[in-house]
Formats: C-alpha cells, structure tokens, sequence
DNA sequence: CATAATTAGGGTAATTTGGGAG
DNA sequence: GTTGTCCAAATTACCCTAATTA
C-alpha cells in the first residue's frame, strides 16, 4: 500500500500550494497540516496529507508520476465544488 | 509487532526522514541519536528509536468530512507496546 | 582476494526556522 | 485573520576523496 507516505520538504509543499514556504509553515503550527519534525527541527510533510488537502476531497486513485498535470476531468460540466462540507477546521471566532 | 530492536543504516535512517545520510551522522555526532559505532568507524540506529522519533504531530483524530470514510478502528488496544528499554535519548539542549 | 555500494570526513551553498512589522 | 517579505541563526544538502562494508 503506496499511499504515498513520501515525506515533503516545506519547499515542495509550498510549491505545490503556490505559496511561500513561511506560510506552510504557518498552517503547521495552526495544526491545519500534520506535520514531522525532524531532530534538527525542520519540518517534513506527508505526500498524502498533502494530496489530500490539493485533492480537496477527490478519493480518486490516480497515480501519475510524470511532471505534466493530468487533464482535467474529461466529465461534463463544472460540478462545481458546492458540497464542500469542509467541516474542517476553521472558524474559530 | 517487535520492538524493531534491528539495526539501521544512516542510509536508512535518512530514508525515513527524507534527509541525507550525512545529516544522519550529524545527528548521531550531535547526541540527538544513540548510534552504536562498526569496528570500522560506521553507525548503525536502532529502528525502535528512530521510530519513535519518528511519530510526528500529524493529524491523529478524525478531522474529515467525508460522511462515508470512518475507518475507525475501535480494535483493542496494542499490548505489550514497545518498551523502548534503555533508549533513553531525549536530547535536551 | 577483487569489485560495487555505502559511509565517514571536511567544506560551502541552499533551505528552513523563528520573530517582527506591513 | 491570512499572506508575503525583512532579518539573523540554525539545520540541511551537495561537492570531493578515502575507508569500510557486503
């Protein structure tokens, strides 16, 4: 079972998000991403915590490991992403 | 499971944390590792230490949304953990 | 005994960390 | 409330050659 439990670097995180490595950062000491410290204290990060938070919610099996992007979903229109229960953490007001 | 009292390699080691063997032995040089030393100068780490440093923050409670995933695994609890026996590392500063 | 792979050792660049302010 | 950039310091990654391991 593959899942990908590939660690990621805080630079490869942010790279895939787009955002700047201190931001990953930040959303580990929020706890909205689990994260691995290392002895020396760097942070590493787990593919498929990563993929997941990517995916949203997309359960889909895809296991591509060439640098292009898949296509797009080849099915009909936008669904849109209404669900997105999210539930998740946020909010705290 | 056992206690993985075997013996890893820093190659191993930097494997698991996705680092590079030689910041392994620079792990090992600085005390935040037990390392036991070959008669010819090499390190070996035990994988239950390096396990334990292992157990990252990581996202241990449910924190889906997903309404059909609850792999809940309500299973006894493991007995006889790993005692850890004398690995009493802990590098404090 | 010989070969291939890994590891140790030193040194320098790149990345990551933490806090502060916009 | 979140994100991006500034700083200084620490940790890590890659370069090399020699020794050890399998």
């Amino acid at each position: 079972m593959d899942t990908g439990d590939r660690l990621l670097t805080p630079g490869e995180v942010a790279a895939l998000f787009r955002v700047d490595p201190k931001t990953v950062t930040r959303w580990a000491a929020a706890g909205r991403i689990g994260s691995i410290r290392t002895p020396g204290g760097h942070r590493r990060f787990r593919e498929s915590e990563v993929r997941a938070l990517l995916e949203g919610e997309g359960v889909l099996e895809d296991l591509e490991e060439g640098p292009e992007n898949r296509p797009r979903n080849t099915g009909p229109a936008t669904p849109g992403s209404p669900g997105s229960p999210g539930a998740g953490n946020m909010g705290m007001h």
